[in-house]
DNA sequence: GGGGTTACGTGATGTACATCACATTCGGTT
DNA sequence: AACCGAATGTGATGTACATCACGTAACCCC
């Protein structure tokens, strides 16, 4: 699906633009192509956009003493990615963002959406429904960490997103887990 | 400090409503007065409002199995609270929240908060901006988890808001950091 | 298509934390 | 002041997971 439409029917869901305000909505977007492997946002950078992901799947992530990765967020066709900690406060990049597999995106500066938000009522309403999914969320993920063992959170990531398990690679999934990469390996959940 | 001052110094700092405006968003509030240890919302129940603290403490708590509590958010002055997966899905609540101390709150129905948004921009803006701070800490919390042993957590919650430390027993503390009270106890921070 | 990097599995061992058990202290109630 | 339950401290022991070490299989890629 093109860009452009899988935008429009996203944001359709909760909020209602005409024709011409999504033409003017989509006019602050730029489009980009990405690589496998390549990186979008490195930890110290100035962070000005966040990233509507259009095709493939990026990962969001944080390094602890150049040592340890934990995965914040695999972003996924319609999702919305950034490092929105540096992109509200104006600060450095804490994480990185890079491509799992080739992906398209959709660039949204932060400046540009304020001014989007600001013209056009709906808009502040979409962006204020997809933030509280993503709060909703990420207080489920919380609850899941300090409650469910290794091989839970595994099965729940598994139920929820199956196409995971072809599409990145379990390091990854352990990273996003919080589990080393042999224990994740141990598990044995009955998938294959 | 009035509860409708405090709400309005609380909004000003993100959207500018006129006296008139914020008197009809007023309107919609229902002030209560709680005592310690009294409940405001159980699992299982229907939600149908969040909650604006204008004095005392709640908190918001997971219990698994009916023996391990975790906690969500310790809601002090000037914070909201609620069970918003329930109350934005319309399903029963999962969490619970009551009173670590006698409370002050403003209730604010989910229906008449969306009747707000809709009314009047400003306010919608100032609702996505609340839940923006709230999605940043959510997601600096969950590396936080990841990454730091629980003395560390231990040492940035202090940090963050010393007045807990008095303020709330240990074994709630132990709850919210994600480790037993016994752990807790035996950390010695060099706090006092 | 051989060589090197990356992914994955699995044993041995170490460690942070949970759990159980019990003692002690604190705070509120009559 | 005396009491009782709640909160806290601390030892002994168990366990989930990390870490280290090594082997093998899969995937690029000149």
């Amino acid at each position: 699906m093109q860009a452009r439409e899988l935008l429009q029917q996203h944001i359709a869901k909760t909020a209602s633009l005409t024709e011409e305000q999504f033409e003017y909505l989509f006019s602050f977007f730029t489009p980009m192509s990405l690589k496998k492997g390549q990186t979008i946002i490195s930890e110290g950078d100035k962070v000005d956009c966040e990233y509507f992901v259009v095709s493939g799947c990026l990962k969001a992530f944080f390094i602890n003493d150049e040592i340890k990765m934990y995965i914040l967020q695999f972003a996924m066709p319609t999702w919305w990615t950034s490092d929105y900690a540096a992109l509200y406060n104006g600060t450095k990049a804490t994480i990185h963002i890079d491509c799992i597999t080739d992906a398209e995106i959709l660039c949204l500066s932060n400046s540009d959406r304020e001014k989007l938000c600001s013209a056009l009522h709906p808009v502040e309403h979409f962006f204020r429904w997809r933030t509280n999914r993503g709060y909703i969320a990420s207080q489920k993920r919380l609850l899941s960490l300090m409650n469910n063992d290794a091989k839970k959170r595994y099965e729940e990531l598994l139920a929820q997103y199956p196409q995971l398990y072809n599409l990145v690679p379990k390091h990854l999934i352990a990273a996003y887990l919080g589990v080393s990469r042999e224990t994740l390996s141990r598990l044995h959940t009955g998938q294959h």
